[in-house]
RNA sequence: CGGAGCGUAGCUCAGCCUGGCUAGAGCGCGUGGUUUGGGUCCACGAAGUCGCAGGUUCGAAUCCUGUCGCUCCGACCA
C-alpha cells in the first residue's frame, strides 16, 4: 500500500476530548474517528489491526474446538422476556420498534439467541459438546460512553457459548476457553492476568475476567504477589480477623447523640467509639422491598456481592423517605436493634461482634454495648465487604496489593439457567432429557485493540506489537520522485517483501524526512526502512524496529534482514 | 441519572469577567518560492451561521433563559 493511496490522517495535536494516552493515540496517528459519543468510524489503519486481533482470536477458537456462526444484531423483545433481562438488563438495552411497531433490542449479547438456536437445533448426547462463538458488533445504551473505544455505545466483541451434557463436560469447555484467552492476549503483545470474577445473580464460582494492567482501567483488582491469588474487586476476600469479641456482659444501653450521623462523627468525642467498634447500618431497596445490610464502621459495602446476596441486580440504596418509613428515623441513627419484619444481612466480620456502637432508630441516639448474636435478628451473615489493600491474602496470609486493570475477557460458567428458560435440552444415552450445562465466553475486541495502544507506546507514539500491526513494515524514501534511486530502491524493496508475504506500506508523500519519520515513529510501525541519499552512497539503506536502534545494512541484505526480524 | 466543566476556522486555543468598527493566533489546508536525514523558512490565500433557539440592549461571541452536544467524577459493563 502507498501512503498517499490510503487515508492516514495523523494529528499534531490530540483533540481536546481524548483524556488518556491510548484514545489520544488512536485519534492522532489516524486509526479512528469519532462520530458521536460512544461511536467510532474506524479508518484504514484501525482497521486492519483490529482485523489482525479477530484473526488472532479466531485462530484461538478454532483450534479450541470452537465454531463460528454469526447471529443477528436485531434480536425480537420476546426472547428477552422470556429469560427474564428483558428487565434485568433494561438499562443497558437499546430498544428500537419496526413500522409495525414490533418491538426489538439491539443485540448486547446472545445467551438468548444461541440458547433458542440450541433448543431447536440439539436433540441429543451424540451432538454435544458444542461451542459456538460470532464476532460481531454489540450495542450497549452505556450510561457513560468513556475513553474512546474503552466503553463505547457500539463495539465488536467476540462472544461464545458453550453446551455440554454434564457440569464437568461444561468445566472442560470453561478450561478450554481460559486456555485459549491465554494465548489470545499472549498472542496480541499485551500483559494480561486471570483474575476471580464476580459472578453475580447466577452464582458459583466459576468465572475469570483477563485484565490488561493499566493506570487507566476502570477495574480494581486485588492479587496477592506471594501466592498468585488475583480477584476482581467486586469478588475478592480476604483474611481479615473477625471483630474481636470482648468480655463484657453489660446490657444495650441508649445514650444521647445530638447531631451526629456519621461514622466519623461518632469516633470523636465525647462519643469517642472508633469506627471498628461501630455497626454501620444500610438501607437498600430490592425487589421495591427494603432490606438492612449491616457492616462494620470501618468497612465499605461491596454492593456487587450484595447484589449476589439479595438474588437480583436490580436494587437501589434506599431515600431518606423510604428509610423513614422502614425505621422511623433518618440516617445516622440508623440500626438493625429489635428490628422485625426487614431482612437484615449481616458482613461475615460481625459475628460474634459484642460491645458494639450502633443507631437506635431514633433520631438523636444510638445504642452501645449492642451485642450482635443477642440483640439483632440476623437474617443472613455473608460477605458484604470490599477489601483493601494490606489485608492479609485469603490464600497465603501475605499483604495483598490493589491494581487498576482493563477487563479485555471474561469467562464464566451459567450452568442451565437459560437452558431452563429455553428448553435448550438433550436426550441422554438413558434415553432421560436433561438440560444443556451452559458457559459463556466474552472478549471486547475494540477494548484489546485499545487496551494494546494503551499498553504499548512510548512518547512518540504507538509501539505495535508485530502481531496486531496495521503494517509490519514502512518503508520510508527521502526522495519520491519516480526517477530517483530512493524510490526506485523503495519499489524494489516493496514488491519483494510484498512477495514475500509481508505487509508493507510505502510513504511516497513528497515531504520532508523529518514529518515521514515522525509519522512513521506515531504510527507505530514494527520496522521502518529508510532509504536516502547518505546510505544509498554507500549501497546502504536503514533499517530501524520501532523503538530500537538503526541499523545499517546493505541494499541487497535488506529484505532478508527485515524477514529475519519479522520471522523472529 | 447525580456532581463539575466546556462548545469561537479541520485541530489546539485566545477574545467573554468589564457588550461597541471588517472576530484573532498557532498548527493544518491551497498557490509560489526556499529548504531537503527528525514536524524547514518566507510571501500570498481560502476557510468561522462564535452549538442552537429565544430574551435584554441603539448594539451580543460577550449579559440572561432555555435547549442540544461533548468531556471529566460517580452508579453500569466486553
Amino acid at each position: 500500500m502507498r501512503w498517499t493511496q490510503t487515508l492516514i490522517p495523523t494529528l499534531k495535536e490530540a483533540p481536546s476530548d481524548a483524556e488518556i494516552t491510548s484514545h489520544k493515540l488512536l485519534l492522532r496517528a489516524g486509526l479512528i474517528r469519532k462520530l458521536a459519543g460512544g461511536v467510532y468510524t474506524f479508518l484504514p489503519l484501525g482497521l486492519r489491526a483490529l482485523r489482525k486481533i479477530e484473526q488472532i482470536i479466531r485462530e484461538e477458537m478454532n483450534r479450541a474446538g470452537a465454531i463460528e456462526v454469526l447471529m443477528p444484531a436485531l434480536q425480537p423483545k420476546e426472547i428477552w422476556e422470556q429469560s427474564g433481562r428483558a428487565e434485568t438488563a433494561s438499562a443497558v438495552l437499546f430498544k428500537v420498534k419496526d413500522g409495525s411497531n414490533r418491538e426489538w433490542f439491539l443485540s448486547p449479547t446472545a445467551e438468548e439467541v444461541i440458547t433458542t438456536l440450541a433448543a431447536n437445533e440439539i436433540n441429543s448426547y451424540r451432538q454435544l459438546p458444542k461451542n459456538f462463538y460470532q464476532i460481531s458488533v454489540k450495542f450497549r445504551d452505556e450510561i457513560r460512553p468513556r475513553f474512546g473505544l474503552m466503553r463505547a455505545k457500539e463495539f465488536i466483541m467476540k462472544d461464545a457459548y458453550s453446551f455440554d451434557t454434564t457440569d464437568d463436560a461444561s468445566m472442560v469447555s470453561y478450561r478450554k476457553m481460559y486456555d485459549a484467552y491465554k494465548r489470545i492476549f499472549d498472542r496480541c503483545g499485551v500483559q494480561n492476568f486471570p483474575v476471580e470474577a464476580d459472578t453475580g445473580v447466577i452464582g458459583g464460582n466459576y468465572s475469570h475476567e483477563f485484565m490488561v494492567p493499566a493506570a487507566t482501567g476502570e477495574n480494581d483488582v486485588v492479587f496477592c504477589e506471594a501466592c498468585g491469588y488475583a480477584a476482581n474487586i467486586e469478588k475478592a476476600t480476604s483474611g481479615i480477623p473477625k471483630t474481636a469479641a470482648r468480655e463484657i456482659g453489660a446490657p444495650i444501653e441508649k445514650f444521647a447523640t445530638p447531631g451526629v450521623v456519621t461514622i466519623e462523627a461518632l469516633t470523636k468525642a465525647p462519643s469517642s467509639v472508633p469506627a471498628n467498634r461501630q455497626i454501620k447500618t444500610l438501607i437498600y431497596i430490592a425487589d421495591s422491598k427494603p432490606v438492612i445490610i449491616l457492616i462494620r464502621g470501618d468497612d465499605q459495602l461491596n454492593e456487587a456481592k450484595l447484589a449476589g446476596v439479595v438474588g437480583t441486580p436490580v436494587f437501589r440504596a434506599a431515600t431518606a423517605e423510604e428509610i423513614f418509613a422502614a425505621l422511623g428515623a433518618h440516617p445516622g441513627s440508623l440500626g438493625a436493634v429489635g428490628v422485625k419484619n426487614i431482612s437484615v444481612f449481616a458482613d461475615e466480620r460481625l459475628r460474634g461482634a459484642n460491645d458494639m456502637t450502633t443507631g437506635a432508630n431514633e433520631d438523636g441516639f444510638h445504642f452501645k454495648q449492642v451485642s450482635i448474636e443477642r440483640d439483632i435478628v440476623v437474617t443472613k451473615w455473608c460477605d458484604l465487604r470490599t477489601v483493601t489493600a494490606g489485608e492479609p491474602c485469603v490464600k497465603c496470609a501475605k499483604p495483598l496489593k490493589l491494581r487498576r486493570a482493563i477487563e479485555v475477557g471474561h469467562v464464566f460458567k451459567l450452568g442451565t439457567k437459560y437452558s431452563e428458560k429455553f428448553n435448550a435440552t438433550y436426550l441422554d444415552v438413558d434415553g432421560s432429557r436433561k438440560p444443556c450445562v451452559m458457559g459463556c465466553y466474552g472478549i471486547g475486541v475494540t477494548r484489546t485493540l485499545q487496551a494494546v495502544i494503551e499498553h504499548c507506546n512510548d512518547a512518540d507514539g504507538i509501539v505495535w506489537p508485530l502481531s496486531v500491526a496495521p503494517y509490519q513494515v514502512c518503508i520510508t524514501p527521502l526522495a519520491v520522485t519516480a526517477d530517483s534511486a530512493a524510490m526506485k530502491l523503495a519499489e524494489k524493496i516493496y514488491a519483494e517483501l510484498t512477495a514475500q508475504g509481508v505487509e508493507v506500506i510505502l510513504d511516497d508523500r513528497d515531504e520532508r524526512p523529518g514529518v515521514k519519520f515522525k509519522d512513521a515513529d506515531l504510527v507505530g510501525f514494527p520496522i521502518r526502512v529508510s532509504i536516502g541519499e547518505k546510505s544509498l552512497a554507500k549501497g546502504e539503506v536503514e533499517i530501524k524496529p520501532r523503538g530500537g536502534a538503526v541499523a545499517a545494512v546493505k541494499m541487497d541484505e535488506a529484505v532478508a534482514r527485515v524477514l529475519a526480524l519479522i520471522k523472529g
